[in-house]
RNA sequence: CGGGGCAUGGCGCAGUCUGGUAGCGCAUCUGCUUUGGGAGCAGAGGGUCGGGGGUUCGAAUCCCUCUGCCCCGACCA
């Protein structure tokens, strides 16, 4: 590609909503626009980048056996009723209605139609094991879309369905798809780990993640310290080790704590630790009623968890401020579960804690000295807290450490959940009719390239790993426009190595050599060569690596042989 | 669910409190000079200030309302 050609400018301030690096540098550098919350055009440097990386997943998918297929993303909503999955899908899903407001949505996933497909296809178990996949536009409505498009709500996922006879066939299909995307994220050059995903609801069902691992990345992982074991810490069990609740030591007492809001400024008031004070969050819970959860101040509530508690909302919804009022005689700030008129669920490390600090229910008071049992029942404990730095490891054994990733692929043992909603059978050896096995595998293709940047960077912008880089080399002509020998020996390299199949930039433009290195820098092409008078006197061109600091001579003669030395596999 | 902030040329911002009809930097266009790390000079184009309503002789500025975006909180989600 002439650069001369290609229109679209680069950025030197970071524009001002881009929270996340990935972010800014894709604004500067352009390989994306944004066309409205969450949703991105790709323009043609980004969309190469993204084509490379689908290019890696299909030849991966291919070789694993897996057929490619493309279904539509407008969905009639009455497969998802059959799946039940209309309402546990939530906003999330976006519905639709065509011109004779017949309901449809827009596929945030694709387990309904692929499972639609199945039960019409398959007959016999001679046709098992398959694995359908495709790579598509996926759209799911998210309450706070962010980090462009890292958390987009229109994305393009790769998701496959693999459909089995039994449980055995299923844990082979899934171990494929598993060393797949090892083999996958090992290609795309990135810094990745397979995490435990506990799959909780769907019973028995075995999942893992793929995670790139980033600082700014949106999931934490708890790793152990003992063994292999990793897990992300939405789904991660804490495991209290055994242990009996102190004494009650102090009476129960009302204080006047006015102004004091969150714990921390309760705790600065009262001079004690976040841990002696328990915040109680009221949600919504079934029937309109609403439902108190009760942690130590220093923990956080884990959302996942607590919906799957019977009884609670899923998903799950703090309680307007009029329940609150309702059910607790008080404001939000000063709400406790002494005397909570409601079902009060308690986290096990809460309800460990003896003397402990609550609200009162009464604006601008606290409770100190209060005591599960003496002062209020003793609590129905539950797990509903995320695990934190320290807690032990499954089993009691080790302790955790917590990491941050970006999950960018999943896998998952589906079992028979779809098979059976939709009635998806085939013929067993003795001709009778059983419920296919399921498994599921899931890319964010588009998250990729973002986690390819946040592992990839520096403080002149993108370090492209070369297997996805846009170009693998940029040519940067000295005074090109001028200087004839400058632009006959760029226009022969580049004629030279697109010949070769290398794809080159040439930036041919009127430019001065400060701005082409700046843009070729933030674009982060791997390769940069730069062609002056001064080089081509002694006949050299001038190399330098995306990551090197100092450049060398490459021989103008042989040019092409040279450059492809310095390319790494990919 | 609640709270807060923002919305002024393509981007980043000032002007709003103390109403008088819009300004700066970057980017863009033209010319000349310049050409090894985001050039200099001269000139030019581009906005009626998110939408609607109101107050006023006069509104980017004050009031009401709607919309969009961002952030935070729910006894640090």
């Amino acid at each position: 590609m002439k650069l001369s050609r290609y229109p679209i400018a680069t950025l030197k301030e970071i524009p001002a909503d881009a929270e996340v690096l990935s972010h800014q540098l894709m604004l500067r550098a352009g390989p994306i626009r944004r066309l409205a919350a969450g949703i991105y055009t790709w323009m043609p440097m980004g969309l190469k980048v993204l084509r490379k990386v689908e290019t890696i997943v299909r030849e991966e998918m291919d070789r694993a056996g897996a057929l490619e297929v493309s279904m539509p993303t407008i969905q009639p909503a009455e497969l998802w009723e059959e799946s039940h999955r209309l309402s546990e899908y939530g906003p999330e899903l976006l519905r639709l209605k065509d011109r004779h407001e017949r309901p449809f949505v827009y596929g945030p996933t694709h387990e309904e139609v692929i499972t639609d497909i199945a039960r019409r296809e398959l007959r016999s178990y001679k046709q098992l094991p398959v694995n359908f996949y495709q790579i598509q536009t996926k759209f799911r409505d998210e309450i706070r879309p962010r980090f462009g498009v890292m958390r987009a709500r229109e994305f393009l996922m790769k998701d496959a369905y693999s459909f089995h006879i039994d449980q055995a066939s299923l844990a082979s299909g899934y171990q494929a798809m598993f060393d797949a995307y090892t083999r996958i994220f090992s290609r795309l050059q990135l810094k990745f780990r397979a995490v435990h995903a506990d799959a909780g609801s769907i019973g028995g069902s075995i999942t893992q993640e793929f995670h790139v691992l980033a600082d700014s990345g949106e999931d934490a992982i708890a790793f152990s310290d003992t063994d292999d074991y990793a897990a992300n810490v939405e789904l991660a069990p804490v495991v209290l080790p055994p242990g009996d609740r102190p004494a009650p030591a102090l009476s129960l007492t009302k204080v006047h704590t006015p102004g004091a809001r969150t714990i921390a400024d309760v705790a600065a008031l009262l001079d004690v630790s976040p841990q002696q004070c328990l915040k109680t969050l009221l949600v919504d819970g079934d029937n309109d009623s609403v439902v108190a959860l009760v942690l130590r101040g220093d923990h956080e509530l884990n959302a996942i968890k607590a919906q799957k508690i019977p009884g609670v909302a899923s998903p799950l919804r703090m309680a307007s401020a009029e329940r609150v009022r309702a059910a607790s005689g008080s404001e939000p700030g000063s709400i406790g579960p002494v005397g909570f008129r409601g079902r009060v669920l308690v986290d096990q490390s809460a309800g460990r804690v003896a003397d402990f600090v609550c609200g009162a229910n009464e604006k601008d008071y606290h409770l100190t000295g209060v005591n599960w049992g003496r002062d209020l029942p003793e609590p129905q404990v539950a797990d509903l807290r995320n695990v934190v730095e320290g807690d032990p490891g499954p089993g009691g054994r080790g302790r955790l450490s917590i990491a941050r990733g970006i999950e960018v692929g999943h896998v998952f043992q589906l079992g028979r959940k779809y098979s059976h909603a939709l009635k998806a059978t085939v013929l067993d050896e003795q001709g009778q009719p059983v419920e296919m096995y399921m498994g599921c595998y899931g890319i964010g293709v588009t998250r990729v390239v973002a986690a390819a940047i946040e592992q990839n960077n520096d403080a002149a912008g993108i370090i492209w790993p070369e297997a996805i880089a846009p170009f693998r080399v940029v040519i940067v002509p000295m005074n090109y426009q001028k200087s004839a020998p400058v632009r006959e020996a760029a226009d022969r390299l580049y004629e030279e190595l697109q010949a070769a199949g290398v794809e080159a930039l040439l930036d041919d433009r009127d430019a001065r050599p400060g701005v082409k290195f700046a843009d070729a820098e933030l674009w982060g092409i791997p390769h940069r060569i730069v062609v002056g008078e001064r080089g081509l006197a002694s006949g050299q061109f001038e190399y330098r690596h995306r990551r090197a600091s100092e450049s060398s001579d490459l021989p103008v003669a042989g040019a092409l042989a040279a450059l492809q030395a310095r390319f790494g596999a990919a």
